[in-house]
DNA sequence: GGGAGTTTACTCGGATAGTTTTTGTCCGAGTTATCTAGG
DNA sequence: CCTAGATAACTCGGACAAAAACTATCCGAGTAAACTCCC
């Protein structure tokens, strides 16, 4: 079970964005040298990001990516949800009712499958803590970023 | 993100050795036909979870594969990390540091990476509700299953 | 100086390819109960 | 009857193949700022 880098790379820059918002769009080709990551690949998940409402995408010579609403606004549920597509981690494929296993049950079935509660529980608890979660929170947790990034911005060349 | 089928497979192969449990080991013959799954990869499974402990296997012809301690004593949490090896949900690759906005961050990066320890947050959180239920627990959960999964398997033939 | 066309620097979306993980199959080797043959 | 060996039904582990997901790249099309040219 993995979640895929997209998820690490989004909400990196998301936090830069936020500390960026004075300045306009970010281009991907600055937030791609920004991290040391594939630019187009990057711009994928960006895109993602952009069509859940998270992003906005100025189009134009000056154009590129910026936060959508104020960082408090958006929370690390929000982004993982938008990356990582509309699969579940756990999905209840119902092999209690296949096989020899789950002949003669009668009504047994009517009420859901224990495991798939269960685990849906353990699901629900995860995505509580991330919904809890703001960009803006993560902010506050590195203070000296926000000097350092607009710094290391405005030295970047083009 | 996606968790497997093999941890559905385990768990219901748990719960179902659970209600057999006097009936000695079950060959895994037997359990592929119980849940209609590809015999030779459910096999596989269940080795990785013998060699967690938490299932016994024993060779020989009237062999197969039992619970290695009473199911109250075996947590989902156990049955998940012994099929999904030992990739954790979220993995930080650090790309804070990495590229243009990394640097002259100083002593900044000494303190782990708030992204990572939110996300962190979010995954013990998951992991604790998994770990509070027992197999024991999905048993009771469906008290009927006892009765029919006995029924059931003394009718298996072979 | 101002307006029309051109260039430039972006995003968007689809198509495609490579890589890794997951899922599934196959085979040889080891283990134990049962079955068989010989004394 | 009793014991030794053969047989059958299992598991274990590795090697291998197929399928799916993830990662990555490329290209054509659209958009808007800036730039150029011409009057």
């Amino acid at each position: 079970m993995h979640m895929g880098e997209g998820v690490e790379w989004g909400l990196h820059c998301c936090v830069t964005l936020a500390w960026l918002r004075d300045e306009g769009p970010v281009s991907i080709r600055k937030l791609a040298a920004w991290f040391d990551l594939p630019q187009e690949y990057l711009k994928k998940r960006l895109q993602a990001l952009t069509r859940a409402g998270i992003l906005a995408s100025t189009p134009g010579v000056k154009g590129g990516f910026s936060l959508a609403r104020p960082p408090e606004r958006i929370t690390l549920m929000d982004v993982v949800t938008a990356l990582q597509g509309p699969l579940e981690p756990f999905r209840c494929d119902e092999i209690r009712q296949r096989g020899v296993g789950g002949e003669g049950a009668g009504n047994e079935f009517a009420r859901p499958c224990g495991i798939a509660t269960a685990m849906r529980r353990a699901e629900l608890a995860w995505r509580r803590e991330l919904a809890a979660q703001t960009i803006a929170d993560l902010m506050a947790h590195a203070p000296a970023g926000a000097a350092r990034t607009r710094r290391n911005y405005s030295r970047m060349t083009g």
